[in-house]
RNA sequence: GUGGGUGUAGCUCAGUUGGUUAGAGCGCCAGGUUGUGGCCCUGGAGGCCGUGGGUUCAAAUCCCAUCACUCACCCCA
């Protein structure tokens, strides 16, 4: 055995979960699988390691520089899983036919990406997904958005109009496809100004302008796209886009489906929405804090239906979003909305001394058969420690058994912050 | 990859122009109360002051290097 004793740390980048931390993920879990669930949605999982090849895509999509990689023994190029969406489309590629579409899936898989950390940023997280395989209308996406909003309505954020906590951003790529064709602006310098665009909330008008005719564009094409990211309203899209742009048509129907919804008072166009990820091909959406306490995506999704396509499989329209573990904590801390106080324990059972033991074990069989979760303190230590232990994991009674309870058959049965009173424990089946 | 900030007890942090044995609060442990809590009182454990070098009679303090952590940019959940 060596004497020097190793770091306490993780990984750079990677959480331990400590009991206090467990509690919280557990909560925030049982949250998204509800709301999923309540959609007709079904869970899935696979393993964390993926073929890289997986992930090899059209170059300018980042996430393949942050891939975490390795040779395993047999010689195979693996991946940990940087996302879920090309697992997904795997998965369902596997199924060839025989699945029936539409098929609504979702999974928490733990993702890992190497990257520079910084607020809300870990090398690892959990992400929530949730995907519709196989319909092409936009009511897909307003499902999908509708589960967000019922999630952070369930855990207690105001979204709803004006006052919302959390806003959804919507764009449509084809939109912006469209748009920039019709300024001549195509291939590659389509996907820089698109990176450029993405950009232009954080460097503001002038630097847009600027790094825009770098990349070769006149002032007139730059001013166009200035103004294509500035509208809100649909009515100016409109007139600014053309209502024979596909992508303008599919938005309004998803506003009118968003309506319908009664989701409509959070959603606001927002053309600067372009997403990172390169497969996305039509709507693409983003949730983010009202208050820029955040100043990062709450969340993302969009619509991709060529991706089945580029791995080789049949043409299926696919839609769907991520939905991450650090960041929706570290908001749901800031604004105060976590759970506290939990019940861990329904019971503590507190035998004085060692000769109490065993009557103690039996009572604690008889309760945890009756579904009650029950804690028995074997420490001997004194009151006080005891009934302190008890009040932090939120325990409902303590049942004392001594020396004179033990020679009576009773047990002494006090209620946190209450009265006492003794019980013989026949009371309890023994 | 670029640019800032911070490293002192388990945690949050004080620490004066360099000057004896490095402090507080919280937490932990014990006692006051040999079997009845939250309050209070007393005591205790716990530190290579991130690491290495330099300046000095003397360094937590000044200088250099290095590592770690962290924030912003980039990218993204």
């Amino acid at each position: 055995m060596s004497k020097q004793s190793i770091s306490t740390k993780p990984v750079k980048g990677m959480r331990d979960v400590f009991p206090a931390d467990m509690r919280i993920r557990n909560w925030l879990f049982q949250h998204w699988r509800t709301v999923a669930k309540s959609f007709g949605f079904e869970e899935y999982d696979s393993a964390i390691v993926e073929s890289e090849a997986l992930y090899i895509r059209k170059a300018g999509d980042d996430i393949t520089k942050e891939l975490y990689t390795f040779e395993d023994k047999g010689g195979r190029k693996i991946a940990l899983r940087p996302e879920m969406t090309p697992t997904l489309a795997r998965m369902i590629m596997a199924k060839g036919g025989s699945l029936p579409l539409p098929a609504r899936w979702f999974s928490i898989p733990q993702c890992f990406r190497y990257e520079r950390m910084q607020k809300g940023r870990k090398r690892e997280h959990f992400q929530w997904n949730m995907d519709i395989i196989g319909l092409s209308s936009v009511a897909a996406e307003v499902e999908l958005m509708a589960a967000q909003y019922t999630f952070l309505k369930n855990v207690g954020f105001v979204v709803e109009g004006e006052k919302t906590e959390i806003g959804f951003k919507v764009s449509n790529r084809q939109i912006i496809e469209t748009f920039l064709d019709s300024l001549g602006i195509t291939g590659e310098t389509f996907a820089e100004v698109c990176i450029v665009m993405d950009k232009r909330d954080k460097i503001g008008e002038a630097a847009t302008i600027e790094q825009l005719s770098q990349r070769g564009l006149n002032s007139e094409q730059a001013n166009a796209i200035l103004n294509l990211l500035n509208i809100r309203g649909m009515d100016e899209l409109r007139e600014t886009v053309g209502e024979d742009n596909p992508g303008y048509r599919s938005l309004v129907e998803l506003i009118s489906l968003a309506e319908a919804m009664g989701i409509a008072s959070v959603i606001e166009v927002d053309l600067s929405v372009i997403r990172g990820l390169s497969y996305y091909t039509g709507t693409v959406w983003e949730l983010y804090d009202t208050s820029g306490s955040v100043p990062r995506a709450i969340a993302g999704g969009g619509r991709y239906d060529r991706l089945m396509e580029s791995l080789g499989g049949k043409p299926t329209p696919m839609v769907g979003f991520g939905f991450g573990d650090v960041v929706i904590t570290l908001l749901l801390q800031e604004k105060k909305k976590l759970p506290t106080n939990q019940t861990l324990v329904d019971d503590v059972i507190y035998p004085i001394q060692k000769e109490q033991f065993a009557i103690a074990n039996r009572l604690a069989a008889q309760l945890r058969g009756q579904n009650r979760t029950v804690l028995v303190e074997y420490s001997e230590r004194r009151f006080k420690h005891v009934i302190k232990l008890a009040e932090k994991v939120g325990a409902k009674r303590m049942l004392i058994i001594g020396e004179s309870e033990a020679a009576k058959g009773v047990v002494r049965c006090k209620t946190i912050g209450g009265n006492q009173e003794e019980q013989p424990l026949s009371d309890f089946g023994l």
